[in-house]
RNA sequence: GGGCUCGUGGUGCAGCCUGGUUAGCACACUGGACUGUCAAUCCAGAGGUCGCGGGUUCGAAUCCCGUCGAGCCCGCCA
């Protein structure tokens, strides 16, 4: 039995009422979250988006609303009527915020009722990805997950003032744009009008922003959607979001202070924490020797340290020849894990060789000695070693020697989960650095031709335009990617605003002059029409907002999620189409079980 | 493309290794009692193709094979 609102008006969210507010006639409107029924009085927990206030039906005063109460369920949607009175002395409720008081019904409206839920609101226990996911409005009623989204509005708004503030002007550009090679697989959407052929959903808006910028808008920004059909982990759905930002008369160390900027106010305006700037720059370089990483987590320490010399010429085979051979061997130490056991040792030594290394060689430091199945190779240098590495006893060495970077890559990926493990995270600790200096180019031996490490409009160091023709692997880029808690949250670079200098690059990257012209002949034409130096940046919103509520899955900051298969459990989407709109399309649907017998 | 974990009433889990009572527990749900609770409490009850298919066996939730789905990871993500 169902009301209609009839009139009534609220005057109060269900998070707002305080002691103060005793003897005020109030109107809350919300969902049944709890009910708690004494026979005579029934209390009811009401719920909105802002809290939650306890009401409190009794029969002696309100013999209507009380029969209508008994019917009361989880999650029916209510209308009450009634006073605010502190509670009598002893029977407040510390946890919540409204629980000084409660809302003496008078008249209560059941507005609509509900079925029996598949999971519950109130417990933020685990439920299965699926089930959550077929029901993603139920679960986006828990609060903790709706404070998410109340943290997403706020950061978006902080962005939006401070680059308005900053001059920038908001543009939309396409979805439905053209495909053009490298990076990721494209999301293709076939065309009517021109059968055969398709639109690209954007993986970025990378060359409209260009393309703005020749335009004279000089500072640019959207929150992007993006697409890319890549497979799924819980920092990746296939659309994410991006602040895309783009400024023309700018060089990289103009741009970067612009955006540490943006963050800064971000953090100021969303949690009142005041970040320190500039903040702390590695090259790339350095960032991979000391840390193993191109987006080292700089909330703890167990730096890597470079061993090679130490085992040159050395009586351990396996570390002496690496270091003979252009290889290096890297090291690092684990604080008081000495105490490992030989089977966490050996497993760690599995992963080491799973993660690709030929083996791990692992140390524990006693006061007598070392202990190692190696430590009669590791006596002649243990001084050293122990000296370089600042280790004492009870502590855990690691080493591994091979070509770089793999070396230094293994024990980073060993060192960040070392240290989770061991509780050495710093759970408040927000750091933030930018990598810089990133190669312009990586070899792509498979293919023998340089592949773009950015993207290909990425403009070279000013002093190392030289080096494209004479050693294109020691290149520099004006690329730059920002790193929040071992997150990649954001990269970008300076552009390529000459012509001759694109077309060098293109040269290196195999694409000829006819190659270029076909994919992406509209950028070319446009930079030789005065095209200004420009750069910019793309930080990922979703990763942002992540680690900035504190959730270890984007999942968890996007309304309407899919699941690692790219599904939506509760649309079914992707679904089958009726064959007319096939037609129209030109598309006939072949290998529907993916060619399986 | 590959590896690992999981799938048991609406939800979360136990049972599986070592096959053999009526598949157990908590929450939710239904009915009843109860005027100061806040995870209300107490009593009673209903609710299960053990993801699906095949095999082994006298007998399968349990063992084997396949398959589907979810998650995490590697590859991939300029």
């Amino acid at each position: 039995m169902t009301e209609p609102l009839g009139g009534w008006k609220r005057t109060h969210t269900c998070g707002e009422l305080r002691g103060t507010d005793a003897d005020r006639p109030v109107t809350l409107m919300g969902w049944a979250f709890r009910r708690r029924d004494h026979g005579g009085l029934i209390f009811v927990d009401l719920r909105d988006r802002d809290g939650v206030t306890q009401c409190v039906v009794n029969p002696a005063e309100a013999g209507a609303a009380h029969t209508r109460a008994e019917g009361v369920r989880s999650e029916f949607v209510l209308a009450v009527r009634g006073v605010v009175a502190r509670r009598p002395a002893g029977t407040e409720n510390a946890r919540l915020p409204t629980g000084e008081i409660e809302v003496q019904v008078r008249e209560l409206r059941i507005l609509n009722e509900a079925r029996p839920l598949p999971f519950p609101i109130e417990d933020e226990g685990d439920v299965d990805e699926l089930v959550r996911l077929k029901y993603r409005y139920l679960d986006l009623r828990r609060p903790p997950l709706f404070q998410n989204f109340r943290l997403r509005d706020a950061v978006t708004r902080s962005v939006r003032g401070y680059l308005h503030g900053q001059g920038f002007i908001e543009v939309e550009t396409p979805i439905l744009t053209r495909q053009t090679p490298e990076g990721a697989r494209d999301f293709l959407v076939p065309s009517r009008l021109s059968p055969g052929n398709f639109y690209a959903l954007p993986q970025s808006p990378q060359l409209f922003k260009q393309l703005l910028m020749v335009a004279g808008f000089e500072r640019y920004f959207q929150i992007a959607r993006c697409f890319r059909d890549e497979d799924f982990r819980r920092d990746r759905q296939p659309e994410f979001t991006q602040i895309d930002v783009e400024t023309a008369f700018l060089d990289r160390d103009d741009l970067l202070p612009l955006i540490e900027g943006m963050i800064v106010a971000v953090f100021r305006d969303v949690q009142g924490v005041e970040l320190a700037t500039p903040f702390p720059r590695l090259t790339y370089a350095e960032a991979l020797a000391r840390f193993g990483s191109d987006k080292p987590d700089l909330r703890f320490g167990l730096e890597l340290v470079d061993l090679t010399e130490l085992f040159r010429g050395g009586e351990f085979q396996a570390l002496a020849q690496v270091a003979g051979t252009g290889g290096a061997v890297k090291g690092f130490r684990l604080p008081g894990a000495g105490g490992l056991s030989r089977k966490a040792a050996d497993d760690l030594t599995a992963e080491a060789k799973s993660l690709g290394a030929k083996g791990l060689v692992w140390v524990k430091v006693t006061a007598e000695g070392l202990q190692s199945p190696v430590a009669r190779f590791l006596e002649p240098v243990r001084e050293v070693l122990l000296r370089r590495l600042g280790a004492g006893p009870g502590d855990l060495l690691l080493l591994v020697g091979d070509t770089m970077p793999l070396a230094a890559a293994v024990l980073g990926r060993l060192r960040v989960e070392l240290a989770q493990r061991h509780g050495l995270v710093p759970a408040d600790r927000r750091a933030l650095a930018w990598i810089v200096d990133f190669p312009l180019f990586e070899y792509n031996a498979a293919e023998k031709r340089w592949d773009s490490m950015h993207h290909p409009f990425t403009a070279p160091r000013d002093e190392d335009v030289a080096l494209m023709e004479s050693d294109p692997g020691r290149a520099l880029a004006k690329a730059y990617d920002l790193v929040l808690n071992g997150q990649e949250i954001g990269g970008g670079s300076i552009r390529i605003h000459q012509q001759p200098i694109q077309q060098k690059v293109f040269e290196l990257l195999g694409i000829g002059k006819a190659e270029a012209r076909a994919k992406f002949g509209f950028l070319l034409d446009a930079l030789e029409f005065g095209a200004p130096p420009m750069g910019g940046i793309a930080l990922g919103l979703d990763r942002l907002v992540a680690v900035l509520a504190g959730v270890d899955s984007i999942r968890d900051v996007i309304a309407f999620p899919k699941t690692q298969k790219g599904t939506d459990p509760m649309t079914d989407a992707p679904s089958p189409v009726p064959p007319v709109l096939l037609r129209d399309l030109g598309i006939r649907v072949v290998d529907v079980e993916k060619g399986k017998p």
